[in-house]
Parts: C-alpha cells; sequence; structure tokens
DNA sequence: CCAACATGTCATAGC
DNA sequence: CTGCTATGACATGTT
C-alpha cells in the first residue's frame, strides 16, 4: 500500500487515472505499463487486513483521501466502487491477462501516435495523454482516442494472445496508443489492478469533463445491463480471449452510442460493430456478474459504459451508481454465497448446528476462558462464556438439545427443577472439563456416533470424583456448570433448588474445586511460559556475554598491538636524537610525551629515588623481554 | 521399577 | 466476611 500511496499522491497520475475513470481518454495505460506490477500486486494479493477493512474506513481512508473534497456523492460513488472491485479481485485472479492483453490492442492499435517511449509516458503521462484529450469531451475530443480502441477492439483472438502478450512485455507500448485507449476499458482495468485513484485530484478537470460525466452516464443502461445479464449467460466464457474481446468492445460500444466516429476512418472498424460490441458490452456484464466476476473487468466501468444522452445532475448520480454498485456485490456476494453455501451445507449437512456453533468457540476449557468467565459474572457474559462449556459437553454426547443446551441462566430461570433422573444422562456425560484436548477431541468425534457408541463412550469416559460425588447426591448439575455459573446464579442455584447440607457443601467443594483446578492450570501455563521467557533471556544473555567477551579480546589485541607500535616508534624517534655528548638517547633514559596540543616532547623518565639497583634490573631484564 | 512429567487437590496468601 | 485467584506442596496417574 506504500507503494500504491506513492503512486497515487503524484498528482498527474491521480489526475490522469481519475480522468480515465470518469470517462475521458487519457494515457493510464502508458502508468500501468510502468507501475503495472506493484499495482497488481496491491490488488491481486489481497491481505486480510485489507479485505476485512470495515466498509467506511475503506470508504475514507483506502486511497489515504477522506472524503471528497466537493462532491460527496461523487466520493462515495468511488468508495462504491472502490469496494466492488475488492470484491472482485477476491475473485480476479486471471486479471494479469487481460490487462496485458488488452494493452497489447493498444499498442497494435491504428490510433496514431507520436510517442513511442514508454518511459516518458510514465514520467509525465499526462503531457501528452491528457493534454490531447482534455480539452475536448469523449465525443468530439479526439478521434484517435475513439478510433485506436475500436480498431484494435476486435483483433484479438485466443490463439494470438499469448504471442501477443509476449510482444507487450517486450516492446513498449506507444504511449498515444496508450493514451487513446478506451477509458472504460483502462477503469475497468485499473480498478482490477488499483485500489482506486485519488477522488480530490479530479476537481480541477470536473469542468471540462462534467459534461461527458453526465453523457456517459445513465442509470437506464444500468438497468438494461442488468436485464440483459441474464440473456446472455450463455456468451459467458472463462476464455480469457473472450473476456478482452469483450472489454474491448465495450468501449466500442461507447463509443457507438455516442453517435460520434462510428463511420470514423478506423482501420479495422466496420459497420457491422455496433450490434455487436453492444452484445459484447452486455455479455460483459453478464460474465462479470455471473461466471467470472473477475474477468468481467467491463462491468467495473458499467456505470460509464452507459453511454446516453440523458443529463443526470451528479447529486442524484451518486445514489443510482451506489445502487448499482451495491447491486453488482450483492449479486456477487450471493451468487458466491450459494455455491459456497451449497459446497458447505452438503459437507456439514450431517453436523448439528449446535456444533457447528460450538466449533466457532474455544474448547470450553481454555485457561483464558475459563478464567476469565468468573471475572465477569454477569448473566449474560455468563451465558457466553460458561455457554459454551457446556455446549462443547452437548456436542459430546450428542444428548437431546433440550436438556444439553441449556445454558446456565436457563437453568436457574426455569422455575421447575431438574429431574435427577433424566439429567442424569444429559448432564453426567462428559466432566473431563480440565482437558481441554480431551473435550475438544470427544466434541468433534464423537458427534456422528449413534446411540450405542454413546453409551459405550459414556462407560469409556471416567468421571471425576467430583463428578462421581455429584451424582451419588443425585446434583443435577454437571461440574462444568457448577464451576462456570456466575456466584450470584451459583447461591441462587443453591438457594433455589432444596439441597441438603452435603449436597451443598459438595456443591462448593466441586466449585472450588473445579476453579481451582483451573487456577493450577493456569499457574501452570504462566510458569512454563515464564520458564521459557527466562530461558530465551538466558540465551539471549549468553549470546550478548559472549559476543561481549570476543570483543573484549578483540579490543586488548588491538590494544597490544597499537602499545608495541608505540613503542617502536619511540625508540626510533630517540634513536635519531643526540643528547650534549652526540650519542643517541636511550628509550630507558627518556621518553616521548605527546602534549595536548598535538606536541611531542621528550622527557626524561623519573625513576623512585628509592628504587634498588636489583629492582632496576629486574625490571629492564622484564622490559627488554618484552621488547 | 524408576524417573520424569502431567494433573488434580489442598492450603494459604492476597485482593 | 466471602469469593476468587495465584501458587507452593503433595498425591496420583501416565509415559
Amino acid at each position: 500500500m506504500q507503494i500504491a500511496k506513492k503512486y497515487f499522491t503524484e498528482g498527474l497520475i491521480q489526475l490522469t487515472i481519475l480522468l480515465s475513470l470518469i470517462g475521458v481518454r487519457v494515457d493510464i495505460d502508458s502508468y500501468l505499463s510502468g507501475y503495472y506490477t506493484p499495482l497488481a500486486e496491491i490488488n491481486l494479493g489481497p491481505s486480510s487486513a485489507y479485505t476485512q477493512t470495515p466498509f467506511h474506513s475503506l470508504r475514507d481512508t483506502l486511497d489515504g483521501f477522506s472524503v471528497h473534497p466537493k462532491c460527496p456523492e461523487l466520493d462515495h460513488f468511488f468508495a462504491s466502487r472502490r469496494l466492488l472491485e475488492e470484491v472482485r479481485t477476491l475473485g480476479a485472479p486471471r486479471f494479469h491477462t487481460q490487462l496485458n492483453a488488452w494493452l497489447v490492442q493498444q499498442g497494435s492499435g491504428p490510433s496514431t501516435s507520436t510517442d513511442s517511449d514508454t518511459g516518458a509516458g510514465l514520467e509525465s503521462p499526462e503531457d501528452e495523454g491528457r493534454g490531447e484529450h482534455l480539452p475536448g469531451t469523449a465525443h468530439e475530443a479526439n478521434p484517435e482516442a475513439e478510433r485506436g480502441p475500436r480498431g484494435a477492439g476486435a483483433c484479438l483472438f485466443p490463439e494470438e494472445q499469448e504471442e501477443v502478450k509476449v510482444k507487450e512485455e517486450e516492446e513498449p507500448v506507444p504511449l498515444s496508443h496508450l493514451a487513446h485507449s478506451s477509458s472504460l476499458e483502462q477503469e475497468g482495468l485499473l480498478e482490477g489492478v488499483t485500489p482506486l485513484p485519488n477522488p480530490g485530484v479530479h476537481h480541477p478537470f470536473l469542468s471540462a469533463t462534467d459534461i461527458d460525466w453526465s453523457n456517459l452516464l445513465s442509470v437506464s443502461d444500468i438497468d438494461d445491463l442488468d436485464s440483459l445479464v441474464p440473456e446472455h449467460l450463455p456468451d459467458l466464457d472463462s476464455d480469457i480471449s473472450s473476456a478482452i474481446s469483450q472489454d474491448v468492445s465495450l468501449h466500442d460500444a461507447m463509443v457507438t452510442n455516442a453517435g460520434a466516429y462510428l463511420s470514423g476512418g478506423s482501420e479495422s472498424g466496420t459497420g457491422t460493430r455496433p450490434p455487436r460490441t453492444l452484445l459484447r458490452l452486455e455479455s460483459t456484464g453478464s460474465s462479470f456478474s455471473d461466471a467470472s466476476p473477475g474477468l468481467a473487468l467491463g462491468l467495473a466501468a458499467l456505470p460509464f459504459a452507459s453511454v446516453s444522452g440523458n443529463l443526470i445532475p451528479q447529486s442524484t448520480l451518486g445514489s443510482c451508481l451506489d445502487e448499482a454498485v451495491f447491486d453488482q456485490i450483492n449479486q456477487l456476494g450471493l451468487d458466491g454465497l450459494d455455491t459456497m453455501d451449497n459446497q458447505l451445507l452438503s459437507c456439514l449437512g450431517c453436523i448439528d448446528p449446535q456444533v457447528l456453533e460450538d466449533l466457532d468457540s474455544d474448547s470450553g476449557l481454555s485457561l483464558e476462558s475459563s478464567s476469565a468467565s468468573p471475572v465477569s459474572p454477569g448473566s449474560s457474559e455468563m451465558s457466553s462464556s460458561s455457554s459454551s462449556c457446556w455446549d462443547v459437553e452437548c456436542g459430546a454426547t450428542g444428548y437431546s438439545s433440550e436438556a444439553d443446551s441449556v445454558p446456565a441462566k436457563g437453568l436457574v430461570d426455569r422455575p421447575a427443577p431438574w429431574p435427577p433422573a433424566d439429567l442424569s444422562e444429559s448432564v453426567w456425560h462428559d466432566h473431563s472439563y480440565s482437558s481441554p484436548a480431551l473435550l475438544t477431541k470427544a466434541s468433534l468425534k464423537e458427534e456422528p456416533l449413534s446411540d450405542e457408541d454413546e453409551g459405550s463412550l459414556l462407560e469409556e469416559r471416567e468421571l471425576s470424583r467430583d463428578e462421581l460425588r455429584a451424582r451419588a447426591l443425585c446434583i443435577p448439575f454437571s461440574a462444568m456448570q457448577i464451576v462456570n455459573m456466575p456466584v450470584e446464579e451459583f447461591m441462587e442455584v443453591l438457594d433455589s433448588h432444596g439441597f441438603s447440607s452435603d449436597q451443598v457443601t459438595l456443591l462448593r467443594d466441586i466449585r472450588r474445586r473445579g476453579k481451582n483446578k483451573l487456577a493450577a492450570q493456569n499457574c501452570r501455563k504462566r510458569k512454563l511460559d515464564a520458564i521459557t521467557g527466562l530461558q530465551e533471556e538466558v540465551d539471549r544473555l549468553r549470546a550478548q556475554r559472549d559476543r561481549l567477551l570476543r570483543d573484549k579480546h578483540l579490543t586488548a589485541k588491538t590494544m597490544g598491538a597499537v602499545g608495541q607500535q608505540i613503542k617502536q616508534l619511540t625508540r626510533d624517534v630517540l634513536a635519531r636524537l643526540r643528547d650534549d655528548a652526540g650519542q643517541p638517547l636511550s628509550p630507558e633514559r627518556f621518553t616521548l610525551q605527546c602534549g595536548a596540543n598535538g606536541r611531542v616532547a621528550v622527557q626524561p623518565i623519573r625513576r623512585p629515588a628509592v628504587a634498588t639497583s636489583a629492582g632496576r634490573k629486574t625490571t629492564k631484564r622484564k622490559k627488554e623481554k618484552k621488547q
């Protein structure tokens, strides 16, 4: 995203992209051809954070712009389309191919171009691209702009696709070819790659293009497209070449509807083009909305692809577009959901929904959850925290949900006491709550078992001592329930069920032991974590110590070498100096002293007056040996 | 059989 | 005072 932001903060590029988005033919392909890779990485590899970003934040901050400064509707529209593109890109793995092939088409188009340097286009796309096409509207500004794509629109065949892709990669696309590319296609392609351009930059040029805005946008055409979607489902084809031709023809349709240059000097354009392109336009939308959402890039430009003479105010534009966009989103989502739901249901049909719900929760014995549940003694919180544990038990045994799935709150609120005889099976089935792994395993494994298996498993499963005691005293609660219910609820249970003193004592013991058991687990876990952390710290400190020791040795070695060099230099200097007698200065009697100002002075070595001659000799010998 | 480990339980301190 | 948590110590079962 940083790269994308960097790119999009370049105002000219932003402007180019934005103009392309609103239907003005600008040189955006040159931009794309150069920055395609990073942009593609941005969108084709949606990070979880990116896709999971809340809609409001997506709308407001994805492009780095909070609100469209002048046109909130437009901003909203862009945000909506951005969201739609996010949805599309999730399922558009073949976007690269489409983009490449399309770019080649533009490059091989008949448009007259004076620029052949793609790099120049990248450097200053607005100079050539927008400079030519901005002054006029989409209908009249630049005949080449419409002639180019149309000429190249239907020229790509499946067998040519790969070749063209290579060609596109090898040869830089002429700038003007790219500049003349269809805004619709650019939009669709671009939005498949980029998280939408900067809406804010677009405004200064709105005055020059707002007419195109109004002309290009038509709600009725959007509706038509929607209505046409089902009619052309047979046209849906995952073939890339088909999708490409559709995308290119999309622009042709726009141009045709615009009524300008329909019969212009397009080399490849023919008189039979308009009907065919229209059909392709429709099929493009259908392909997007149904078969392969990612391939239907043209639908990204559907609001703009609808070309009519209707002038609609921008205030209404936003809402209309939003509806269209979100209809598409809904359509996508519903289609995907239908498929996914069918598959999921087929896989999970045999699983009890309750168990499915339980799978979302933790094992019910998670130390965190278990320890947290008492901290939140609210009834609602209790039901959320402890019910998961109980549900696990329910899922583990597969008992009837009437008895098993009753949460603690329900237990307490239920006026009628539970018959121990009936609850014996439903409550005393699995109380191995101390072992989360066992619980999870049991809950997952035992669900599809039959009653016979349940019985055998019940027999196999050992009840804890507290469970046995509670069963002996006919206490109609599981240890999990007793432990996890809030204290208020527990007190209410003790009061409302008319338990004997033994039962109450046992209930309290079970609760105390259960909580202490969980606390012990927590404590041990913390202890292990602490030990692990300390061990890691020990390792780290040990490594640091070794590193420091190595540095110390190296420093000492260096210091020794430097000292030797100094001594040698001192000897050399003193050997070149002469005393009054003309004799060389002895290093034993003189030394060199470096002053703070950089001066070097010869100083006699001061020896202790009390030093014995023997000591001097010993010192001298040592010095000599060292030297 | 023994050691190591895991787990439950008790006692206790502290909040 | 009560309930809860944390933790050391001990017992017991498992590997």
